[in-house]
DNA sequence: TTAAGACTGTGTCATTTGACACAATAATGG
DNA sequence: CCATTATTGTGTCAAATGACACAGTCTTAA
């Protein structure tokens, strides 16, 4: 819960009891490695944060191969926001791939922070900003990437993440295969 | 400008006095095939409304080859997030591949529409969960389709947009060279 | 109207990639 | 602690892709 109110100070200034207010509506929860967070054909009704640890979230392609959408780290927030936005049902699936500690919020509470007060409803549009600048930007990052600059990206920015998930699945995560992957790997430990 | 009006309208409904505020904040101009909207090293200080045509945005690789990141067909709205929300400058290029119609609201107008009253701010974070969300959604689509099924995507949903757009254009949209994306068109009118 | 430039269609060829197969290693649960 | 399962490393080969080259067509501006 600490982590949880560093990540929103991130955002910007925000009065105690507007901070308080904020996480009042969050609670917390363990997932152990292999739970399923989001089954397929599920409504997504909240906010996630992750503490610690890693997770899946993934779909299948029309082939019925199974595509890494994110892999999800700590110190982040995630839900799948068509789902949870407009009350719609997915048909992806997220998946603990380590065991994980992480905060909640309903959206329930979402909307009760949303109307509670002018300032809230500002640090909420503030973040709403952020997240939809963050994602234009990875997308784009990954455009003017090959595979190989994927990857070193990661294991510069995120080597934790490079180190306790699969290879298959971070090959799936930056667009190749997991035997392609390896021959990347191979070079680069060759020079 | 009517146009606009009936964007707006599609986010759910909002008070005519608001509503006309809103749209009073937006100015209309125009540019010539081939004008750039936006040049590097820009600050990207505007929302822009596509009332007609298409625009290419773009940037390139480390490899100095040109990368399309998006392009942008009619009644939809755009800008460089991170450059418009975080006021940095941008390294990306924007030019008009046809004549374009368009409507342009400041980020001085932006701000005074989410600190005119409250169902206004509300209407800006209802429009942002959209294009988030809508953002996410299109970034998977992405993922789990080939590069023959985005071309198909692109046929089924947006005719126009390969029609008037060049083929080496589209191909860079889907992530392909020229040549790969003729070998898909040479199989279809084939079959 | 015509010349220059841009765009498209196409073939060849070297390179990259994915699919498959299987051995080696690591992780896990009883 | 061992057996089972999952994961990783690796080679071979067919298929897909990108780079290059060039001719034909369409646009555009003087």
């Amino acid at each position: 819960m600490e982590m949880l109110r560093r990540f929103f100070e991130g955002f910007g200034p925000l009065s105690a009891p507007n901070m308080d207010f904020l996480l009042n509506q969050c609670t917390e929860g363990t997932l152990n490695k292999g739970d399923k967070l989001i089954q397929p054909s599920q409504k997504v009704d909240s906010i996630y944060f992750f503490e610690s640890g890693f997770l899946h979230y993934y779909s299948y392609s029309n082939l019925g191969e199974r595509v890494t959408l994110k892999v999800i780290s700590p110190n982040s927030c995630w839900t799948i926001m068509d789902s949870f936005f407009h009350q719609k049902s997915t048909m992806d699936e997220c998946q603990a791939l380590t065991d994980v500690q992480y905060c909640e919020l309903k959206r329930s509470g979402y909307v009760a922070i949303k109307s509670e007060n002018q300032e809230l409803a500002n640090f909420i549009q503030t973040i709403t900003e952020y997240i939809l600048s963050a994602k234009v930007v990875e997308a784009n990052k990954n455009s003017k990437l090959s595979v190989e600059e994927r990857y070193l990206d990661l294991l510069q920015n995120n080597p934790a993440m490079v180190q306790e998930v699969p290879v298959s699945i971070i090959a799936s995560y930056i667009g190749t295969s997991r035997e392609t992957l390896h021959r990347i790997r191979r070079k680069l430990t060759a020079a």
